[in-house]
RNA sequence: GGAGGGGUGGCAGAGCGGUUUAAUGCACCAGUCUUGAAAACUGGCGUAGGUUAAUAGCCUACCGAGAGUUCGAAUCUCUCCUCCUCCGCCA
């Protein structure tokens, strides 16, 4: 949620700044409306204050055994009632259209990011690695793991739907082996605190990370209550919901704030609206596990962090010797709450492409607005909104995809890479049984 | 799933229809005293919104959440959430 504030104050400005977005902001809408919120609200309080003026005096009144003068000012308020609750009702209205207004707007994005309306717009920061070159025609990973007969998607078709793959035996630990190292190397290099969270939260944390109200059709919910569906929960589709949601309505009190918090989960998208994208393999699947790196930091060190963050998810795929590139993304590409945002893109032989393996942003102030989450800030003495970051450290299934495709080798076997040694007991390939 | 009891400021805890402007204690901050500190004493000490040049005043709201009764609700009624105790079931 942006600052109602900056808007007031200048919503040409703001206007101005989101159009980098591609998002209209309607000026006249808001200024009318705001005009209307003044008008009533002030309106409002004032009857308050005459019914609370009038009611401590019959108050006083009974106290002092004068019930005439009690009776007599009672008659006074028959139509302050009335009145009272026309007022609320209508406060009520305006705000509440003033909420959502603020609720679908989207977060501006910072000064350096470059301008442009897709993915193709955005700018390339760095590359690391060299994409192999291999010496037979390199295959992708869902021919590579069936033919290994350790990948069935036909399987994940029968127990569930499409979207869904099923892993077995060497292939099953390469992939928990994954999770286990990247969380270690946050924690163990990086001075991550581990976190473990629900994969079900309620509307309120999607509310505050930014994903209620308006994009409810992206998430898989969950009646709680059939006949109300008052207290329904929703699968989380990242970890940084439940993450981020856990300094929500508090105030740290950390002299230098800064949170770190690393927690693997998996994460669950009803990819409405992608039909038809990434059909084939794991690229795209309706349940895929990440490992999420959540920052809560003081204003002032956000930008600096955002770097940091970055870093710390590129060293995963430097320790695994997969090449990637990084980029930050064009005004047009960037997330509804995002005020800046970097890309990973790992290389992927199969597809010849560089593909989204981890996106790390700076939230700024707009999750905590929507959360109050707060620190003291020391100088100050007051309460201030925080600010939240958060990045993928990475997402697993692909990371995944990239070993198969990356350490393949010309009979189909997989070569395990030298990271991962440690927790796959003693195997250093993958071949068929 | 059944029975009962609770949710009040950073914490503890009183209040259970009307000077509540939420007592009191602890914690915290400032001051007095002191070479300094402690103790003692004095004062201060919530959040959000509105108005405003103002982080000055003034106003409004907030006692788990929402709705209701009333001129007036922390206090009464209803619904929900949540915590605790006991019983049952259970990985």
């Amino acid at each position: 949620m942006l600052d109602i504030k900056a808007l007031r104050a200048d919503p040409e400005a703001v206007a101005a700044q989101l159009k980098k977005k591609g998002y209209e902001l309607d000026v006249a809408t808001f200024s009318s409306l705001e005009e209307r919120r003044k008008a009533i609200q002030i309106d409002t309080e004032q009857l308050q204050q005459s019914r609370n003026s009038v009611s401590k005096q019959i108050g006083a009144a009974m106290k002092a055994g004068d019930k005439d003068k009690a009776a007599e000012l009672k008659a006074q308020t028959a139509t302050l009632g009335d009145d009272l609750n026309a007022a609320k009702d209508q406060l009520n209205e305006v705000q509440g259209a003033m909420e959502s207004l603020l609720e679908g707007i989207p977060n501006i994005p910072h000064a350096s990011v470059p301008a442009g309306k897709s993915e193709d717009d955005n700018v390339e920061i760095r590359r690391w690695g060299e994409p192999k070159s291999f010496e037979f025609t390199a295959k992708d990973h869902v021919d590579l793991g069936e033919a290994l007969e350790m990948l069935d998607f036909e399987a994940a078709v029968k127990v569930t739907g499409s979207r869904f793959a099923v892993m077995h035996s060497d292939l099953a630990r390469l992939h928990r082996a994954l999770t286990q190292f990247m969380i270690n190397t946050h924690v163990d290099e990086h001075g991550y605190s581990e976190v473990y969270v629900p994969y079900l939260v309620n509307a309120h944390s999607l509310k505050g990370t930014g994903q209620l109200p308006k994009f409810e059709e992206d998430l898989f919910k969950v009646p709680v209550d059939k006949e109300s569906g008052n207290n329904d929960l929703y699968l989380i589709p990242t970890a940084e919901v439940p993450v981020t949601n856990l300094v929500r309505d508090e105030i740290l009190g950390d002299i230098n704030l800064h949170k770190k918090f690393v927690a693997h989960t998996p994460c669950f998208r009803s990819e409405a609206g992608s039909y038809g994208r990434d059909t084939r393999g794991m690229i795209r699947q309706h349940q895929f596990e990440k490992v999420e790196l959540v920052h809560v930091c003081r204003p002032d060190r956000s930008e600096d962090v955002l770097e940091e963050l970055v870093g710390h998810a590129e060293v995963i795929l430097q320790k695994l010797e997969l090449p990637y590139r990084t980029v930050i993304l064009c005004g047009g590409d960037l997330g509804f709450s995002a005020h800046k945002t970097y890309d990973i893109e790992v290389w992927l032989p199969g597809q010849e492409k560089y593909r989204e393996i981890s996106s790390c942003s700076n939230m700024a102030d707009f999750q905590s607005r929507r959360m109050q989450a707060r620190w003291r800030n020391p100088e100050t003495g007051r309460p201030e909104l925080a600010h939240t970051l958060n990045g993928s450290g990475l997402a697993v299934g692909r990371t995944l995809v990239a070993i198969l495709e990356n350490y393949q080798n010309a009979d189909g076997s997989i070569t395990v890479p030298e990271a991962l040694l440690p927790y796959m007991g003693g195997k250093t390939v993958l071949a068929k049984a």
